[in-house]
This record gives structure tokens, sequence and C-alpha cells, in this order.
RNA sequence: GGCCCUAUGGUCAAGAGGCCUAAGACACCGCCCUUUCACGGCGGUAACACGAGUUCGAAUCUCGUUAGGGUCACCA
């Protein structure tokens, strides 16, 4: 077989060699145990959950270990593109703090061993893809879609595996004229990998984290470069992790189906073999049955949907992490304000078996991250949140910040802070009683007091409120004036003798609490009544006893 | 269906042959604290998929079964 025709036939262009693009790309100078990762999306216009939970891990392997993190795009399929995808992209790594070293960015590409569009790559691919054809081990062919499909139709009748490979790759060994007689036609051509594979014998890898794996060999005659010169994933795979030297491949677990294609790819083309590591998926309970995250049916999947809903950013990395990292809740509680880049992450903690996404567990992680965060970060976060998405909640943090900013400071910052707030959509609900254009009272009071006590608390307690008493001075108060109406004036007194009182001082407070806040879940009473001002604490009053009437 | 991966409470998980009468977290339930709530404290319910084998000894090693997941494209 003449290789030296077949390759100038189906590569006519001017191409570099291969050994020229070892030069271009020479093997990076990092210290010894420096890692080189990379994430690589396809630019579909869509982040998924698993994208951000496998940059997590590229991003702290490298920086763990002062090597570098690259960010190239694999936009190899036109069909699936969609416009403005690469500029998401980069906005969820702004969002998610995920500082890469080299490769695409919304400033544009940078890196010395670009460029990290995959498309932009297309003669280096061409260029080995050629050495290839040079050593015998790919060749053009000329099947079409349709003959494809007749062909997994034969083999499905004849319960054989499907795919191109022993008498089916039908132009595996076509004659060199031929080719030039078709090529010459124009009839479009894919190169295809000539697999010299046994599915009788394995190979193994070892994991970085599922250990040992063990998977027959390859014998299908996949495809490399597809007929618009653009080569498959698995080609560019091979190529680019080679030619930019990365070290170690984090991806999904549904590439070890594929495994032992890139195994033998790396092979032919002389290339030292990345070290794997397949992470496992997200899971999600469908009915009585588990699936991966899917981005069509579960909102949770789309990094989008955090955003919109107004999780914190650190809460969904922080989630990730006691997914990805299963001894990351320890550190985390013995390590409550340490960075999260502190944490000592190993790939050998990582879980191999499938994770069901836990909204509840979810939740929690975002109120311990909202809960250490001062009112100003708050204060921040939250109006960058409604700028975007409730008008009505900016317009009101932003008319007085200061007086927000004391809101949302009550109970916060102390050994023991409140965790009232999961998300950024929750605080106009939690502060509306604060503003009188989003206050909707529910006066509702606890069946147990009394009707006419409640009338009279409300009718007394706006002669005895003094906004300059300290918390205690005010708390003492009440309690005094619970005496003066035949309650108990101390919690203590009443629970000695419960039948000697109509109610104690919290029930007092209770009164008050619906009046002032329209709900008797709210913060430190106290507190809420002097950052609202003593006018609007008397107008609430007065409401409150007008809707009883 | 072939191939591959996986299997400890409802969920996330600790666990590397004896330290296991199996940790911790979330959720749930009870009690305590408390001006309500949110916290916090204390306690509780709840698990090694099944069957063989190896071993003095198995959650841990091997094999099988079952179950779940992934994948079988000129998508990634």
């Amino acid at each position: 077989m003449d290789y030296q025709r077949l390759a100038a036939l189906m590569f006519p262009q001017e191409l570099k060699t291969p050994e020229e693009y070892e030069t271009i790309f020479p093997p990076r100078n990092l210290p010894e145990g420096a890692k080189i990762t990379r994430m690589a999306p396809s630019p579909t216009g869509f982040m998924h959950l698993g994208n951000l939970f496998g940059a997590i891990v590229d991003e702290r392997l490298a920086h763990q270990s002062g090597g570098k993190f690259i960010l190239r795009i694999e936009d190899t399929d036109l069909k699936r593109q969609v416009p403005g995808a690469v500029e998401l992209i980069t906005k969820v790594f702004g969002q998610y703090g995920l500082n890469i070293d080299e490769g695409v960015t919304s400033q544009g590409e940078f890196g010395e061993y670009g460029p990290y569009y995959q498309r932009q790559r297309a003669a280096i691919y061409q260029a080995y893809a050629k050495k290839l054809v040079l050593e015998g081990k790919a060749y053009p062919c000329f099947c079409t879609e349709e003959d494809l499909e007749q062909m997994r139709n034969l083999q499905e009748q004849r319960h054989e595996n499907p795919g191109y490979y022993g008498e089916y790759a039908v132009h595996r060994d076509m004659d060199v004229d031929q080719v030039a007689q078709l090529i010459a036609e124009g009839r479009p051509f894919v190169v295809r990998f000539r697999s010299q594979g046994d599915p009788d014998k394995t190979v193994s890898i070892d994991d970085q984290i599922k250990g040992k794996i063990v998977v027959p060999e390859n014998n299908q005659d996949f495809v490399l470069l597809k007929s618009d010169g653009i080569p498959t994933y698995h080609f560019a795979h091979v190529v680019d992790d080679h030619l930019m030297r990365t070290s170690v491949v984090v991806r999904g677990e549904e590439w070890l189906s594929t495994l032992s294609w890139h195994i033998q790819l790396f092979g032919a083309l002389g290339f030292k073999m990345p070290k794997f590591a397949h992470t496992s998926h997200m899971m999600k309970v469908d009915g009585d049955k588990k699936r991966k995250l899917s981005k069509r049916k579960d909102p949770e999947a789309s990094l989008d949907y955090y955003r919109t809903e107004g999780y914190p950013p650190e809460s969904v990395k922080e989630y990730l992490m006691t997914v990805i990292n299963s001894n990351f809740e320890d550190w985390r509680i013995a390590n409550p304000d340490a960075p999260l880049e502190t944490f000592p992450f190993s790939l050998k903690k990582m879980s191999v078996s499938g994770t069901l996404f836990d909204m509840d567990k979810f939740r929690d992680v975002s109120k311990n991250v909202i809960a250490r965060m001062s009112a100003e970060q708050v204060y921040q976060a939250v109006t960058d949140w409604a700028q975007e998405f409730d008008a009505e909640l900016y317009d009101a943090l932003t008319a007085d910040p200061e007086y927000a900013k004391a809101i949302l400071a009550i109970g916060r910052g102390g050994k023991k802070p409140r965790k009232d707030l999961a998300l950024w959509s929750e605080v106009k609900d939690y502060m509306s009683f604060f503003y009188p254009q989003l206050f909707k009272p529910n006066y509702t009071m606890p069946q147990h007091i009394a009707a006419e006590d409640v009338q009279r608390i409300l009718r007394d307690y706006g002669a005895i409120y003094n906004p300059a008493e300290d918390m205690q001075e005010w708390f003492g108060t009440i309690c005094k004036y619970s005496g003066e109406i035949g309650f108990a004036t101390s919690t203590k007194e009443y629970k000695a003798a419960p039948d000697q009182f109509r109610g104690n001082p919290g029930d007092t407070t209770m009164v008050l609490r619906v009046a002032v806040c329209g709900r008797q879940n709210s913060p430190d009473l106290y507190s809420c009544m002097q950052i609202m001002g003593s006018d609007m604490v008397k107008e609430r009053l007065q409401s409150c006893l007008n809707s009883m009437k």
C-alpha cells in the first residue's frame, strides 16, 4: 500500500509536521508533582452542575500542586453550538472564582499552548491524522450515513455488535487508485482509525479515583476526523491533552466506555498517557428510580437555576465540596472560617459511586455559608441579585442601604449566628415587615391569649414604650407591665403556677411581635423595634388594634 | 442485549481483615435553653443487597447472583 500517495490525496494542503508541533508546544517546565489539568466544555449554552463539579476538581488539583489550570473550548460539533455559549462559560468561571492559568477568558485567549478553541486547531489534528495515515494507522472512509445506518440494522438482525470493525470495515483496505477516484469526484470522507485491537484481550489503567479499570481492547475503526476535517472528541482529546501537556484528565465516567479507544490512540501516536480521573455522576431520584441529573428534566442541573433562585455561588461550591471529598464536612466543622482553598483536597477521597443531589443538605450548607457572611456581604450579594431578579426588593434595599444593612445584621456575627436564609429569594419575605410598601401583616394571635388582653396590650404599650431603653430595660418594662395586667412577671413564675396567671411576659411580647412584625416569627423583637423606630412601632400597634375592631 | 462502573441508615458518607456493640453530617422525632422564631445543647429511630468461598476472624479479600447507573454516532 502506498501510504505516501494516500496521505497526499487525503491531505493536499500544506501542513506542519508533528515534529514541528512538538517543538512549538514543548513539555512544560514545572516543579515535580505540579499537575496540569483542563476543563473542556462544549459551548452548548448550558452549564451543568456536573461541569462545575469537574471544574472544581481540576482547579483544586492544579492550584494545590502549583500546576496549571486550562480552559479549552471543545467546539467541534457545529450542530450543538449556541451563540453566547462561551461567554456563559467564562461568566460561570468568574462567578465561581475558578481562575484559569491559560485558555479562554472573557477577555480572549491567552497562553503558550493555544489556540484553545478546537476549531482553530484543525491544522494540528490534520497533521497528526496525516502521520497516522502515513504509518498505515488511519484511512479514509466514504460511507454515507445511510450506509452506516444499513450496516447497523444488519448487525442488529444478526445480533452482532454494532459498529465499523472487522468485515464491516468496508473501506479499510480500499485501493489507492479508487480513493483517488472518489476524491476526484468530490466524495466526502471521514478519516478512520485502523484498529489493531483484539476484543478478547484486555487493557487496564490505574484510574486516580476508581483504581484499576479493565476493559476489552477496542476493535472499532472509529472516526478521527469528520468529513469537514474537524476531529471527533476522541482524537481531539488525545492530541490536545498531549500537546497541552495535560497531566491529569478529569472527566465524567461516561468516558469509561471509550477509554480503550483513547488508550489505543495514545499508543498509536507514540504519546505518553496522562493520568485519568473518572468522576461519578450526580444523580437524582425520579419516582422510585435513580438517574443521572438531566439538563432537560431537572432545573437544578443547570447552574443558572442557582443564580436565578439566588443561591450564592459559595453555597453551591461548598455543597459540591461535601460531595467531592468525603472528609470536607469534618474539615469545615473544625475550620468554620477557613477559605475553601485551604482544604487539603485529594482525589483519593473522592466517591466512586453516583451521588444523589440532596436539596435539604444543600439548603443547610447554604444557610451556614450565609450565616458566616457579614451584613455588608449579604447586603451586596442580595442587592446584586435583586437588581436582576426583583425590582421591588432592589428599590427597597437601595433606598436606604444603612437601614437594610441594620436589618440584615440582626443576629449576625455572634457565636451562634441566625440561620434564617438559604437563598436570596427568601430575603424579601424575611425583611418585608420593615418596609411599609412590602408589609403584609397577618394578625393571627396565639389562641391561648385572650382577645381582651391582646387589645389591652396594644392600647397600653404605646404609652410605656421607650426607645431609649436598652434591651434589658426594655424587657424589664414588659415584665413589669405583664404583672400589672394579671400576667406573670417572669416565665419562671408562670411555670411554677400556670393556673394563677392569664399569661406570661412571652405572651405579651408575642402580641407586640404580631402587631409590629405582622407575624409570629421574627428575629429579636427589641432589635426590630430599634431599627424601625418608635414612629413605625406606634403606627403598627394602632393598625393592628384597628384591624381587630 | 454486549461491555464497563457501582453497592454501608431516607440522603451524603467514615471504614484499607481484629480497634465495629459500624463514626459524623443532612432530614425526621423527643427533651432542654429561650421574648417567638432561627440557633445552640442533649438524646432517639434507622444501614454493611444476597449467596458461596478464603481466613482463627470479613462491612473490608475472591467468585457468583441481584439491583442501580453509564455507554454502544461523522455528539461531547
